[in-house]
DNA sequence: GTGGTCTAGACCACG
DNA sequence: GTGGTCTAGACCACT
């Protein structure tokens, strides 16, 4: 459970803990069936309330990454390969998409749009 | 005036309303020297107070968009040609760079961000 | 705002309040554009916390009914009135398809579903 | 023995056990006499504790679904064709009548909730 | 004033 | 032990 939080982001609390977690699912670091750390050891790990803790596991479980149950503890959701392959284009091709939406409606055209998101991936953080 | 507020998005109303007009102002349906409305009109057309209608026109001044001039009203501010089309670009790339971070975060590569990018684009708002 | 509560349900507050809401929007006790208290206002007037309240205002939100705005409040989510009967039909048709799975495994025919269910109508909570 | 388990339902572990031997029972695929596995295979198979192996069963005993005998094990109890069907057709009266009831509160008349029940029918799984 | 987030506890049913 | 719900406060940004 390699969990860390930042104040610098602005992000709330819960939203962090949602991202990381999202991410060490989907590039496979978290397998299914794998079990998480009990909320209450979570918060106490991280020094917080269990409340944003609880909030982004509940976010988890909405979004199908993870299942739980009462008395037993928090499960990475059952999730097939090629599902878990299907989810990361489809979280990309959001992603994607909101940003192509955006560049069309400033009246830009495919081929300017191709051209800055190679820029972006040559210099990635600039 | 094509101004809507939405509480889906959990933006701010001023935010809202400030990524509008940029956006308005971006693709060229506002021009340079264009009036704007006068802020207690927009407030009332969209029923909300005039403090956000305020702050977004603020920060719209602020950023160089807009000009105002008291007891006369706000105004696109001019802008030559070749700056409206460097800050689109810029404001463009900006939206790419993030999308192709999150995309290479995932493991994805430029051919398949390039490919989801372009399957975006010839299926808007699906 | 007619809201109650009952401790012989077993159900959560926050789903009791989620129903009530839900059924006075379906059937037009609540229109849209229609503000609801706050959330704080109806802590008070049912003696509760503030917590179940939101929660239910966030299912709410989620599931369409109402938008919320920070410093503003919340409201109905605007709906035209196709799209509130399309909404009915589809929660009434949620359930039934429950039920008309749980027969069918059962083994029963349609008819005979049907026949149980217009004995239902007809002597309602019995 | 075909039992699994899901988070997505909120139903507690003993709750789910119940229901699918329950439902295997009212539609044939265990039927009278048929013995039970041992609840400490069933707790391993489904990688659980035995306790709610063990309250499912007394559940499913009390309601007279299964008989246990020390030493020997739990068996579906004997049970008339009759009786069987009596059950059958008043466990869907529940189900049907929860559903009627909720059509009912959202001003459906009955004809509308025939053809919906129809179309769940046609189309299970939808 | 509003809703959004969080703390620091509590009690409950479930395992 | 676990997660689910709730209380009674708090601070924040926004209106």
């Amino acid at each position: 459970m390699d969990l860390f939080l930042t104040g610098s982001s602005g992000l709330p609390i819960y939203r962090q803990l949602f991202d990381q977690l999202c991410a060490q699912i989907l590039d496979g670091r978290l397998k299914s069936g794998d079990a998480l750390p009990p909320i209450r050891a979570v918060a106490k790990e991280l020094s917080i309330s269990v409340i944003p803790v609880k909030r982004a596991w509940e976010e988890l479980e909405a979004a199908g990454f993870i299942e739980s149950f009462v008395g037993r503890g928090c499960f990475i959701a059952p999730m097939s390969a090629e599902k878990l392959q299907r989810l990361k284009a489809s979280m990309a091709a959001d992603k994607l998409s909101d940003a192509a939406a955006y560049c069309r409606s400033l009246g830009l055209s495919l081929a300017e749009a191709e051209r800055l998101l190679s820029d972006a991936w040559a210099s990635p953080g600039e």
